[in-house]
DNA sequence: TGTGTATATGTCAAATCCGACATATCCTTG
DNA sequence: CAAGGATATGTCGGATTTGACATATACACA
């Protein structure tokens, strides 16, 4: 399974977004990570957007601060339907979730 | 967990997006499945676009047939994750990704 | 009718992801 | 320098998701 790579990627104090290639990541792989990097970037800003705690949106998702607080960083045992579901449940909207979609992360390095 | 509510309903030949409400489903779980009902929908009409067969697109993503199929059928035990691999790996864009987030799946009943 | 090609359904063991808990780190503010 | 609140990290047993395989159905067209 080559999720094995995106996951010692992230593992590995993940960071920049689209910049990703220094592994050998395919084209779909990339694509994924970053939009797994936007979209976890929405759901920061739009839990702090709304003032809430990790705690406080875990328990709005039936979740644990622990999840929340791996989801932000970006932790390779977070899938994509969590990501969603927090958004979701941080009072984010479809039309803001296209917003998220569209818009790449910043790279930091 | 919530998710069973969810599964019950994609189990009964599920088919309409955004009236889902006939169960008691909330509105973050109503909002998940109707986006995975438009990525679905994307994705069948990305691999019919570029004249992939299911056995086409199982293999550029390192997936099976079935699992192609169970994803096209909304089958429960598909998540978001496969679904937007599903959707790269037959040569969506994320751009084409924005786009399909945005549009609502018809209703059919 | 038979053969081929595409898609659907059922099942299962292995892989992945989950919530929970403990604990650590980081910032404020007193 | 506490004490507290928020966030991060590590681990684990159980739940979900996976690819694979067998098999079924559907629709051509010879």
């Amino acid at each position: 399974m080559s999720t094995a790579k995106l996951k010692r990627l992230q593992a590995a104090g993940w960071k920049t977004g689209s910049a990703d290639e220094f592994l050998g990541l395919s084209d779909e792989e990339t694509l994924l990570v970053d939009l797994k990097l936007s979209l976890v970037d929405a759901v920061r800003q739009s839990r702090q957007k709304r003032g809430l705690s990790q705690i406080d949106l875990a328990q709005r998702m039936g979740s644990s601060q622990s999840r929340v607080a791996k989801l932000e960083t970006g932790d390779p045992s977070v899938s994509l339907d969590l990501i969603v579901r927090a958004f979701f449940a941080s009072g984010g909207t479809r039309q803001e979730l296209q917003r998220a979609v569209g818009a790449k992360v910043k790279v930091a390095a």
